[in-house]
RNA sequence: GGGCGUGUAGCACAGCUGGAUAAUGCACCGGCCUCCUAAGCCGGAGAUCGCGGGUUCGAAUCCUGCCGCGCCCGCCA
């Protein structure tokens, strides 16, 4: 479907041709011959301005010279000089022949690349709040919009499953009991009630009361000191610990994965830190790091790198080894990366914003052993309008409860709009509403900004929002379920109208289709998923332009071309709709 | 203090490898259901692009200084 990369091909050319002859450098052609900004300019624009010098000419007779030289071509519409810029505008005929026999299929050649992304990897020691969960929705939609371009992708959770925090709910459910939870927690107030049998939300709790117990009680020395000699256990590989360790946390990562599975969020691998303990990965690297000419030792024999030698500015000592002997969380992360390596040739990770410096340890040292470094997403924190999220404060959107009220919030738009639907028809169509809303909602700013979280925002079900991509599509379900009750079948290539034949909301619809691949290559190059949405919004939009414009059934008599066109754009809004996580029904 | 990021209409947000009148949604004002689902469509109003310098034919975009906000600067994870 790449369509406007076809008509650059074709034009480029000819622009060059035509600037040669009057004397311009037909090498900048190619990078100034771009989309045109003010879409009702045309689609291809260049600016004539900076061979105004070399020339000698003003720029405004530059455009106007070549518009009047260049030749024609079947693609090419109508060619404008406008204020210095030369507007080339797509023949829609031409385009619209080209996108309905590439259909879906781009026809670009590509080799496909595998593709690890690894996202999530959450502690597994309570439930998601919506903070949490911005990294397993970015993570989830680059995963599905790398599947869409036609990688090959591997969606990775890495599971914390050694360290403190784990060693503390594993100290809690071995040494608390409910009671005791109850009275440490009384002071709070008590959750959603919905949530009480789900293991992420019970567990929680003695976690948090471990950590009361650590701060304030008169034992917290001696629990320190428990949990101590837990942690130093499990870095060095004792399977009896590890393996209290996933009784502990592994009930919690499945009521964890259960809120994503919602979502529409899946794993296809899981992969255990305290693998690369066991398996003697982290020994070696130590190891090997240890030969490095940047290798250094502290006065207990703790040992780091010194990273400000390869350019790493603030803090350039990198600690990877403890005096102890023992590895840290960033040591067996740099384990990991290498094993990744093994299994794909491009790595991306989600990360947020507070593991940028880590990130860059990681990466530097892995160039340091010769590897690649990853690629990495990073995202900033969702706020709360009160400030930060905070669990301990009380200052939090549990995910849960987040889904729970957005289909609830559905529920009741659906009932109101469509009184005739039964109750099991209005929950499929709030429970997609609800939770194509609530991601659609976070994938649609750019990662690095800060968010803030507001229920109106995450529950506003209108223009702008991921229902509203929802109902475009139901629309061209509908057209297609009425020419299919007709017996009429679709032509594989009905004739193309003229361009005089051709309404505006046609000519639009067929331009924004012929960008999606521009779009969707951008998107994948540079790991920017919103922009994605933001095109999948104008997709709808447009499409509701061609619907008010085109009627596809006039008194039941099909119009095969705008049939096809309805179609192309139903499975182009179907797949992009796929790539976001949003449900693409077929009646709402 | 140092490093990284961010600042665009009342609110939210796009545009940032320099290019034409700064895009979109909410909220606000007005219009459209004898016609494929009005969760829609059309029109209107609303912006000193944080502030000051610089580079350029041209700056929201690049450079620089300042200001606000966020994150990081553990032999934690």
């Amino acid at each position: 479907m790449n369509a406007m990369h076809a008509l650059k091909q074709h034009v480029q050319p000819l622009v060059e041709e035509a600037l040669s002859e009057l004397g311009g450098d037909p090498a900048l052609v190619e990078r100034l011959l771009q989309p045109a900004r003010e879409a009702d300019q045309g689609d291809l624009s260049l600016p004539c301005f900076p061979f105004a010098k070399t020339l000698g000419k003003a720029p405004v007779a530059i455009a106007e010279a070549m518009a009047a030289t260049i030749k024609p071509h079947p693609s090419v519409l109508e060619i404008h000089a406008v204020n210095g810029y030369l507007n080339i505008r797509v023949d829609p005929s031409w385009l619209a022949t080209k996108l309905l026999s590439d259909g879906l299929d781009n026809g670009m050649e590509r080799t496909p690349r595998t593709v690890l992304i690894e996202h999530t990897s959450a502690n597994p020691n309570g439930p998601f709040h919506v903070g949490r969960a911005r990294n397993a929705i970015l993570g989830d939609t680059l995963v599905r919009l790398h599947r869409l371009w036609g990688n090959e992708v591997t969606a990775e959770y890495y599971v914390d499953d050694m360290g403190k925090q784990v060693a503390v709910l594993a100290w809690a459910l071995e040494h608390l009991d409910e009671a005791a939870v109850d009275e440490l927690l009384a002071d709070r107030e008590g959750g959603n009630p919905l949530w009480s049998g789900k293991p992420d939300h019970q567990r929680v709790r003695w976690y948090q009361a471990a950590q009361r117990l650590r701060k304030e009680s008169e034992e917290a020395a001696n629990i320190e000191t428990a949990i101590g000699e837990l942690v130093h256990a499990s870095e060095h590989g004792d399977e009896s610990v590890l393996a209290s360790f996933e009784n502990a946390y592994q009930p919690v990562l499945d009521g964890m994965l259960e809120t994503l599975a919602r979502l529409g969020i899946t794993y296809d691998r899981f992969t255990k830190e305290s693998v690369f303990v066991t398996n003697g990965d982290v020994a070696q690297l130590m190891e090997e790091l240890g030969a490095l000419e940047i290798n250094g030792v502290a006065e207990n024999g703790a040992q780091f790198l010194d990273l400000g030698a390869r350019g790493l500015k603030g803090k350039t000592e990198f600690f990877y080894r403890r005096g102890d002997g023992s590895s840290l969380y960033a040591t067996r992360d740099i384990a990991y990366h290498r094993w990744k390596w093994s299994k794909c040739n491009e790595l991306i990770n989600v990360l947020g914003e507070d593991h940028k410096l880590q990130a860059q340890q990681v990466g530097l040292t892995l160039e340091e052993l010769g590897e690649r470094r990853p690629e990495v997403m990073f995202y900033s924190f969702i706020k709360l309008p009160e400030g930060k999220m905070s669990t301990r404060r009380g200052n939090v959107v549990f995910m849960d409860d987040l889904l729970e009220e957005a289909r609830e919030q559905a529920a009741a738009v659906v009932t109101d709009l469509r009184p005739e639907y039964d109750e099991g028809t209005v929950n499929t169509i709030a429970e997609a509403v609800g939770t194509s809303a609530v991601r659609f909602n976070i994938i649609n700013v750019s990662p690095e900004k800060g968010f803030t979280f507001r229920w109106e925002d995450a529950l506003s079900f209108e223009s702008g929002s991921a229902p509203f991509i929802m109902y475009s599509h139901t629309r061209a379900c509908s057209i297609q379920k009425r020419v299919h009750d007709l017996g009429v079948q679709a032509l594989p290539s009905p004739p193309v109208p003229t361009v005089d034949a051709m309404p505006e909301g046609l000519v639009h619809l067929l331009r924004t289709l012929a960008v999606r691949d521009d779009c969707l290559e951008k998107v994948i190059r540079e790991h920017r998923p919103h922009l994605f949405a933001e095109y999948l919004l104008q997709l709808s939009n447009a499409f509701n332009a061609f619907y008010r414009d085109c009627h596809v059934m006039e008194s039941n008599e099909v119009n095969m071309f705008y049939f096809a066109v309805s179609e192309l754009a139903r499975l182009t809004m179907k797949s992009g709709m796929e790539a976001l996580g949003i449900v693409p029904l077929t009646t709402m």
